[in-house]
DNA sequence: TCCTAAGGTTACGAATTGGTACCTACTGGC
DNA sequence: GCCAGTAGGTACCAATTCGTAACCTTAGGA
């Protein structure tokens, strides 16, 4: 999360109320993270600048720090090919599947609440037009 | 995010690959998060000076601004009664709630890999005094 | 008269963060 | 010869972030 966000995330900040899901939180946390899980989850394993092409917009350092905390947590492993040029490829690992259920069901709640938040403009917006 | 977490959390970071639970995750990311909604869950509605001292070690600074924008998300509630000293109540709404079951799965899931490490480091220890 | 308490807000400053530009090594195409 | 592409590493620089300290209100107590 750290952390979003922006803390260290081996330091376990003196656990004040240990909890439990913060670890994860703090993996998950970092950003474009869930973009590249995301991806290597609807596409399969990808190459470095194939997943650089896709989650358009991020820098190639931060692609690959990225990618070597992610590979750190064992959320997917890194196989290099030492061909000229050289070819590395990234896959989600066992424990980066484990993900896929709870990310899933998470994706679900912010869907849910995107759509009721439209609902919700829709109706402002109509009880707006019935004022006038 | 947090995140990480340390973008502006309303940006839509100009949409590559548009991931749904990218929303709510830079919520969850933000820096001591998880701690205050884990508090109010375990401990129910509580004032600012009760919540400070329970997340030990978080300033007042920050612990305001993770109120505000949880409170903004709508994940919480602020009771505010203008007496002298004011009293302020904070409290997870119906939404928050809604997050109970996709953060006990999430802390399942790392207290499980939690264990297996630790599982993991035992049985390594073992090997190294048996190859004395 | 000064201190404490509540629940903040504001200003300042140091540390972290993430982007940009440039470097590696090697091959293939023009 | 020069450039592109592959997968990065490194240095630098600007912006953001978060902690600290100070300040606010008002009432009551020493």
């Amino acid at each position: 999360m750290n952390t979003a966000v922006s803390r260290n995330e081996a330091e376990p900040r003196k656990e004040s109320v240990s909890c439990p899901m913060d670890f994860i939180l703090r993996m998950l946390m970092g950003p474009w993270t869930t973009y590249i899980l995301y991806n290597l989850k609807t596409h399969g394993p990808q190459r470095f600048g194939e997943l650089k092409r896709r989650v358009s917009g991020i820098s190639a350092k931060m692609l690959t720090e990225r990618l070597r905390t992610l590979e750190g947590a064992g959320l997917l492993r890194r196989d290099y090919e030492a061909t000229i040029p050289p070819k590395v490829t990234y896959s989600l690992t066992k424990r980066g599947h484990e993900l896929d259920d709870v990310l899933g069901r998470l994706a679900e709640v912010g869907m849910r609440w995107e759509a009721e938040d439209a609902a919700q403009r829709a109706l402002r917006a109509m009880e707006l037009k019935a004022a006038e």
